[in-house]
DNA sequence: AGAGGCATGTAAGGGGTTACATGATTTC
DNA sequence: GAAATCATGTAACCCCTTACATGCCTCT
């Protein structure tokens, strides 16, 4: 209950092969849900198998467009108005903020520094990307792409704030014990 | 590498039983790096295994004490200062956005309400819980973990601002079409 | 004829979840 | 003696990753 709904969501959008809906993932979704051709692939299968997609059309090098069914659909829908079964969340770089105090403070500090500049990088690259495109407004269509850009957007921001933050906490407090 | 890491850090942190992790567990990485009672038990395992832990002391029923070695200090250490091998997140929240749509407009609006509402609450309930411990500050000790929370709390801010901006870009466009 | 892109798949292994299984000790 | 808590483990199943395998079509 996953990758198989984001297959779901782009056959939705618009019918494809699994070699299409590869390229747009990449542009699309691979910020927010990274998948790999293995995987896409065997998910496409399952889908079918559960009738929940079809083959719509047989191409040149046994390429197979699928389209969604009603079934389908209905499952999308399903999962779009229920977050209640979203998986939990982890996240690597706050479990490693609780372990920060297992290594010396200038490594610690060494880490928080790195972390404010991949943060800031990230915003940086989210700023150009958003400025690259030419978007094409109004609900339906890329709305709610730039939307979700946006809390790309923020979320870097508050990480890049926070690390800054918690730099300025370290060197106060190794200030003090001098 | 992950759930290993947290039981790695925990005992390095007090030597301990899996039952005692689990409850340790709960009150400090839970939030950011949720396990269960099975796979705590099986990574122990590995752990001592990998000769990265070891039995310290034996208890009253079967209880196992374990204690860090040098090896799994070692191992921890490389763990904090690299996070080049941290898994892809993902986010099943932001995969839905890009996702609606596929669904009509109220819906997607309440979808967008719900979910500021959620990160309201979670504002509220980790604010609860930093006003409810006190802090016994300075770099060691519980420095980092209030660092955590710190995060915690302005992510949960910045997720609710950006639904309220989302809720409102959502009005106007609605507004604009009628 | 060869290169590059199109197109799909399998196999092995790690990490995580849920549910089930079992028994010893303490407390009332 | 019963109930709660301490304490550890197994089995089945899903999702994901990496690496490998295979072959067709188009273009130059």
């Amino acid at each position: 209950v996953s990758l198989r709904i984001a297959a779901l969501g782009l056959l939705a959008q618009h019918p494809g092969s699994g070699y299409d809906l590869l390229r747009r993932f990449e542009m699309s979704m691979a910020n927010v849900w990274p998948a790999t051709q293995s995987q896409l692939y065997g998910e496409l299968n399952k889908l079918a198998s559960a009738g929940q997609i079809e083959v719509s059309d047989i191409g040149p090098r046994g390429r197979k467009e699928y389209r969604v069914t009603d079934s389908g659909r209905a499952e999308l829908l399903r999962w779009i108005t229920d977050p209640s079964a979203d998986p939990p969340s982890r996240h690597p770089e706050l479990l490693r903020v609780f372990l920060l105090n297992q290594i010396p403070v200038d490594a610690a500090r060494k880490y928080v520094l790195a972390f404010a500049e991949q943060a800031e990088a990230e915003l940086a690259r989210l700023a150009d990307l958003r400025d690259s495109i030419t978007w094409d407004d109004e609900p339906p269509a890329d709305f709610y792409g730039r939307a979700a850009l946006e809390y790309g957007l923020r979320g870097a921001a508050m990480e890049a704030d926070w690390a800054r933050w918690l730099l300025s906490a370290i060197d106060e407090g190794t200030q003090a014990q001098k």
